[in-house]
RNA sequence: GGCGGCAUAGCCAAGCGGUAAGGCAGAGGACUGCAAAUCCUUUAUCCCCCGGUUCGAAUCCGGGUGCCGCCUCCA
């Protein structure tokens, strides 16, 4: 069974084979810095990662690209509005971009390339094309000729008539045809330029991503994503001009990612229904978001609520629940022996194995989280009532994490650990301090068997949000869900 | 108008021709002083509707209905 992903280009699924066995080269679109990330950045980037990290687990060496569009007119307009320069703008959203993804636990690419240190790169694709006559200067802007390249239209089904008849390209005297699309734009006062054969000007939205893939990635890679919404124009522009440049295939397979709704409507910064990362990350933990990404398909469009946020929560901390006993059994002193074999052990080995089958197919994450699932349970089968009491049973329990673990580590999820995720949430009422006294309270009144003490310091805790479990090994407790 | 996608239990969500994964919520049981956690059992005779193909369809085909996306900046 090999992996197998769905292709934009061609709209079905298909075996994956890299150019070059064993190495991958991956673009993907990233942000363009004029604003803070909302959860649909979020969305995809983690789709994105978990594909990734996935890859490196199936041991290929993956090339990971992802880009900042840090020049562009939604920039410029911010950087006017607020007076300072258009770069002031790109540095600070890039701050925030790597301060907002890094908590959310997301891979650094390996080159993150922006589009004003690829002008050289920029002006010589957009020249390659003017020279052979794909391309034509009007008053310094470049524009790309659509008719001249006849594959226009094939990444999203569209055909040149069907477009025009749209009719919602709005007309540009300029251009030759409707359909054309800007390379260059020449600047207007007060705009930031770089220098070109055709006068002072920026690069146009597409080019900057077809120059920084090929000097990066080679003029033909593997891998190019992005969100849905990128398929038309933005990707399709992307092929018509590298191919056209290069007369080579641009990028093999194209990956996009479902959107994040609110109310079964697409959240975008136009209709203005979105949340920023930062708002929902102080509501939940960065994993709780990953986990409720993970438990769709990447290509599905995902309802974001309250509820799906509590939903999502629920189920992590389960998940959460294995680690913390398996951080038990290691501090109670407990190693993992050496090979989990038995026939405890096959439920948790088949579900390893057929999570892998999910991931190969079209890395469906929500399937193979149902496998995690499944294993968990086999799992928790096998917790030590005691684990300092029972070491044996410890390390057999650790042998069947340690089978787990690679699991969570694809979908990057786990990554704290287990009491931090339970009880380092800050703001709530009591100190750590003065729940182990409450604790210990409890403890001495339960000794004496005075129950009706030991339930109501319960029950005081619960009011505080502190949730008490009882064990042969002691009471822990944990901050209520 | 053109192109594409989706409709599965109370909720979320897999499934891609062989007789409905998983999670959340619910019910019963075990464990517990009682809880919590955990384990066991249980919860869709049926997958929007109507036809068709097939020994066999949630899965394929045709026709409906509803919702969504792209065609304009957008992950």
């Amino acid at each position: 069974m090999g992996l197998s992903v769905f292709n934009t280009l061609g709209n079905r699924k298909e075996p994956f084979l890299p150019m070059e066995p064993g190495k991958v080269r991956m673009y993907v679109c990233g942000v363009t810095v004029y604003d803070l990330c909302h959860i649909g950045h979020a969305r995809a980037n983690v789709a994105f990662d978990i594909i990734v990290r996935y890859l490196r687990q199936r041991g290929f060496d993956v090339t990971y690209v992802r880009n900042f569009t840090d020049i562009d007119d939604k920039i410029i307009r911010r950087a006017n509005r607020e007076g300072v320069a258009s770069r002031e703008i790109a540095e600070r959203y890039i701050r925030a971009f790597y301060e907002d993804f890094d908590r959310m636990g997301l891979l650094r690419p390996d080159i993150e390339p922006r589009a004003t240190d690829h002008i050289p790169e920029i002006l010589r694709l957009a020249g390659r094309l003017v020279e052979t006559g794909k391309a034509y200067v009007v008053d310094g802007d470049v524009y790309y000729s659509v008719k001249g390249f006849p594959g226009y239209g094939k990444l999203s089904g569209k055909n040149t008539e069907d477009l025009l008849a749209g009719a919602r390209v709005d007309v540009d005297e300029r251009k030759k045809d409707p359909l054309d699309f800007a390379l260059w734009k020449a600047s207007k006062p007060g705009e930031p330029a770089w220098d070109s054969p055709w006068g002072p000007g920026r690069p146009g939205w597409h080019i900057e991503c077809s120059a920084m893939a090929m000097k990066h990635l080679g003029e033909t890679f593997d891998i190019h994503g992005g969100g849905k919404d990128l398929v038309f124009p933005h990707h399709e522009n992307e092929i018509a001009q590298s191919e056209g440049a290069t007369g080579k295939p641009y990028a093999r397979y194209w990956i996009h990612n479902g959107f994040v709704n609110i109310d079964n409507e697409k959240m975008s910064k136009s209709l203005g229904n979105f949340f920023t990362l930062r708002e929902v990350l102080a509501k939940v933990k960065p994993d709780v978001l990953r986990f409720f990404f993970a438990s769709s398909h990447y290509r599905s469009p995902i309802d974001y609520s309250d509820t799906s946020l509590a939903e999502a929560k629920a189920g992590l901390s389960r998940l959460y629940r294995v680690k913390e006993k398996a951080e038990a059994c290691e501090a109670a002193g407990a190693r993992a022996s050496s090979v989990p074999e038995g026939e405890a052990f096959s439920p948790l080995r088949e579900a390893a194995e057929r999570f892998d089958e999910a991931m190969d197919d079209d890395f469906n994450t929500a399937a193979a989280l149902g496998r995690i699932f499944d294993a968990v349970r086999a799992l928790n089968r096998l917790v030590p009532a005691n684990p300092a009491a029972e070491t044996e049973k410890a390390g057999r329990f650790l042998a069947g994490y340690a089978v787990l673990r690679p699991l969570f580590d694809v979908l990057g999820l786990l990554r704290e650990p287990a009491k931090d995720y339970f009880q380092a949430e800050g703001g709530h009422a009591l100190t750590e301090e003065e729940i182990l006294l409450r604790i210990e309270a409890r403890r001495d009144a339960r000794a004496r068997k005075d129950f009706a003490e030991a339930d109501r310091i319960r029950k005081e805790l619960d009011a505080l949000g502190v949730l008490l479990e009882d064990s042969k090994a002691g009471t822990s407790w944990k901050y209520k869900a």
